[in-house]
DNA sequence: AAAGACAGCAACCGCGTTGTT
DNA sequence: CAACAACGCGGTTGCTGTCTT
């Protein structure tokens, strides 16, 4: 087998740039120009940092292992189950999962998916042996240059997946299952009031239940609650309102779904609840008993 | 002890979306 | 409004360590 090291010389001599592994050198480069200069620009950083790697290289670098909040190994009984749970609801989404998971990146997820869970989503699944599941997602026997039969072949093993793509996530979001009544806008000051608001209604109405939408202003303090600021309100306040409203026809669960729009990547989203967003403050959703199914999800 | 099989995970790749010019 | 750049995502690869034979 070849050298591993010897193959990044050889690289460096094709590309100019270094591949694979990355030196304690470099990460000790990267951490301190991201310290210094902060993240972003991830195409010229390399440069300006003087490292030999593409843009791409450093960010994953950076988000998946160097980031000071990371937490590693030993994924929790609770998480877990959260990562369980949330799979059969979201699907393949690693970074809305991961975004639920404080610390936690969504390439670990991925992995730890990938190498130990789907093996007990197989084995807790009755049709164990289908073809549904007992394939193993990345080992599979499909290869990447087989466009055609990867397509098929994922088309067949998961017909109710929702499907997956690359989406960037720079708007500020706000989970659309927001009731925006007057009792509504009083609890979003605080969001366990609000969860506890929403569970109200929901066993009034159902989990299907549509909620009323809201007025620009309504819309502001929703935005205001959740702590955006003024700039962000006034800019976002009214496209928000809209997108409530033309959501209203849209059943709670499959608006969710279909948008997974739970989270945001960027600005205002529910992670800036602050510290309160811990595990523990997840747990309703390893006690909640009405998760949509898989089979419910309308792709 | 050696060789092969397997598992875990860091890193890469291609592509879609968003922002900018 | 089109073209391009930048970014972010999920899928996949392949290296390395460990286990099994």
């Amino acid at each position: 087998m070849m050298n591993h090291h010897l193959m990044i010389h050889i690289a460096n001599g094709v590309e100019g740039l270094n591949r694979g592994a990355w030196t304690a050198l470099e990460d000790k480069i990267l951490t301190a120009y991201i310290k210094a200069h902060g993240e972003g620009k991830w195409r010229s950083l390399p440069k300006r940092a003087g490292l030999k790697r593409c843009g791409k290289s450093c960010r994953l670098r950076w988000l998946n292992y160097l980031r000071p909040d990371i937490k590693r190994g030993n994924i929790s009984g609770d998480e877990e189950e959260l990562i369980v749970r949330l799979h059969n609801l979201l699907g393949n989404r690693w970074s809305l999962i991961a975004g639920r998971l404080p610390g936690r990146t969504d390439n670990e997820i991925k992995n730890y998916w990938n190498t130990t869970l789907w093996k007990k989503s197989r084995a807790d699944s009755p049709s164990g042996s289908s073809k549904e599941t007992s394939q193993h997602p990345s080992k599979s026997v499909v290869k990447k240059k087989d466009v055609e039969s990867k397509t098929t072949s994922t088309a067949a093993a998961k017909p109710l997946v929702i499907r997956t793509k690359a989406t960037r996530l720079s708007k500020i979001l706000v989970p659309q299952n927001i009731p925006c009544d007057e009792n509504y806008t009083a609890a979003a000051a605080n969001p366990l009031e609000l969860q506890s608001h929403q569970t109200q209604l929901a066993e009034q109405g159902g989990s299907t239940e549509e909620f009323p939408r809201t007025n620009a202003d309504d819309c502001s303090n929703i935005l205001k609650n959740f702590g955006c600021d003024d700039d962000d309100i006034d800019v976002k306040g009214d496209q928000y309102c809209n997108e409530f409203q033309s959501l209203d026809s849209i059943p709670l669960d499959e608006a969710m779904i279909n948008d997974g729009c739970w989270t945001g990547g960027n600005g205002c989203e529910l992670e800036d609840y602050g510290a309160s967003l811990d595990l523990d403050s997840l747990a309703f959703l390893l006690d909640s008993e009405d998760w949509p199914s898989q089979e419910n999800v309308i792709v």
